[in-house]
RNA sequence: GGAGAGGUGCCAGAGCGGCCGAAUGGGAUGCCCUGCUAAGGCAUUGACCCUCCGGGGUCCGUGGGUUCAAAUCCCACCCUCUCCGCCA
């Protein structure tokens, strides 16, 4: 959610910065608001100042009643009972235009970033690393797609998944499952120096979902538990993100950095016959993310370090690389800035989105209510409170990354190597073969 | 799932219709006292919104209701604790 005083302080500013989207609809909404918000403030003023007379008044009854005062008191109270009646009806106008505001700014998206580069669709994003250890071509037997591969090896049997599931659920056997569980530990492992593990429920509330921006826009993307009220977590980030809702935190001991492995839950509607072979799109996949929440001032820097994090585990695992930033046009509901790291797959012969890393500004912790407190340097807190900066970013999405590891590793006998920095974890399997 | 108890400020905890945004104690901060330390004295100490910067409003688990007036009464829900049941 945006600022909502700057749609009296600064409204052309919020147009100018929202235009950069492309969706020309966008500005009539965020005028509708401003006019909203304008009025809002109006009907608040009155409320308020008819309160203050109830309250008066009824602080004069209870006094008058003590003295013995009854006339006065009756008097008294026939007055503020009549003030009331006002109240009441300017208290549900106040309510029902602060719900319909409240509704039109849960749609409206984040300000893009000064330096986020313009344009209009995912054909802009520019690359602004690599490709990096692309070869010029590759052979024949790293041009099979991985299922091929991966169902003549017997580590991939999506059959008995769909059987089991439904369609778009995916099942790892064998060294493949190790391979995704290896993948899962490589990714915990590299980012422990700075990270502090979580392991978050895979269930939340309406409430958390609603905090990080996936409801009520994404409802149909998400499982619901309706009998619980409780959602199954479209990614960690989800949960992560809300951990200190409602709190205040010290900017002493910002920036908290978390990383957590977790299932991710996702209906995929609208996508049925996309990528429905393979490990490209799945119901149900595995993730480590990390999460940041920081002062304004830490953000820029922390985006770096993780958009590195993202890349560098390519980097290391062998994979073809590249990261590119996301345009406005392309941008996510609540990103402020964004940066994906895709790996070349030679068998499928496209480039795949492993890792997104953004930064939210104070978009997200606005919701959830997220706030600090700022200290100065004899270390005496200053009074009040800011709403903190967010990021997150995948540090390693299992099933892409292992896809792209049994295209580019693939041997000319059909095996699949497995990269060097995953050995410590195989169970001593360095190369998948076919029974 | 059943029975009982309870949710109040940074913490503990009182208040159970009216000068209650809230006693008291602890903590924290500042000042005084002090050779140092300890003890002591005094003061300050929540968040959010609006503001013509005087002030006004909201918040005592959440949401409704009753009343001139609700932390206090009524209803629903959520959460915590204890016991029982069930279970990895």
């Amino acid at each position: 959610m945006i600022e909502q005083r700057l749609l009296r302080t600064d409204l052309d500013h919020v147009k100018a910065a929202l235009s950069r989207r492309m969706r020309p609809k966008l500005l009539d909404d965020v005028e509708h608001a401003a006019r909203l918000d304008a009025r809002l403030l109006d009907i608040g003023r009155e409320r308020d100042e008819i309160r203050a007379k109830v309250n008066a008044l009824s602080k004069d009854v209870g006094m008058l009643r003590r003295d013995g005062k009854v006339d006065e008191a009756e008097a008294k109270q026939a007055e503020s009972k009549d003030l009331g009646a006002t109240e009441k009806a300017l208290a549900a106008e106040h309510d029902q235009v602060s719900a319909a505001l409240r509704e039109l700014l849960l749609g409206i998206p984040n300000l893009p970033h000064a330096d986020a580069p313009d344009g209009a669709s995912d054909d802009d994003n520019p690359v602004i690393t690599g490709p990096i250890a692309l070869n010029a071509t590759f052979p024949d037997w790293q041009r099979v797609p991985h299922w091929e591969t991966a169902e003549s090896l017997g580590i991939l049997d999506n059959e008995r998944a769909v059987k089991i599931s439904g369609a778009m659920f995916t099942m790892q056997r064998g060294a493949g499952a190790t391979l995704a569980r290896a993948l899962t530990q490589f990714g915990l492992d590299r980012n422990a120096d700075v990270h502090e593990e979580v392991r978050p429920p895979s269930l939340v509330t309406t409430a958390t979902l609603t905090a990080t921006g996936q409801l009520p826009k994404f409802a149909e993307d998400a499982y619901a538990i309706e009998k619980d009220d409780l959602w199954c977590v479209p990614t960690a980030e989800a949960s992560l993100t809300s951990l200190f809702n409602d709190e205040i935190l010290d900017d002493t001991e910002l920036p908290i950095r978390l990383m957590a492995f977790s299932p991710s839950f996702r209906r995929e509607a609208g996508s049925a016959g996309r990528d429905t072979r393979g490990m490209l799109r799945a119901h149900e996949f595995d993730k480590v993310e990390m999460l940041a929440f920081a002062t304004p001032e830490q953000a820029p820097a922390l985006l770096d370090d993780m958009v590195e994090r993202a890349a560098s585990a390519m980097a290391e695992l062998g994979l073809p690389y590249r990261v590119i930033e996301i345009c406005t046009g392309d941008m996510g509901q609540s990103h402020h800035r964004t940066f994906d790291v895709e790996v070349y797959a030679p068998g499928v012969d496209t480039w795949l989105e492993v890792s997104s890393v953004s930064w939210f500004g104070d978009y997200q912790s606005r919701r959830g209510n997220t706030r600090f407190r700022r200290h100065d340097e004899d270390g005496k807190a200053i009074k009040g409170s800011h709403f903190t900066h967010t990021l997150n970013g995948s540090a390693l999405a299992v099933p892409r990354v292992w896809a792209a590891i049994l295209e580019n590793y693939r041997n000319e006998d059909g095996s699949v190597s497995v990269p060097e920095v995953l050995h410590p974890y195989m169970r001593g399997t360095t190369r998948i073969s076919a029974n």
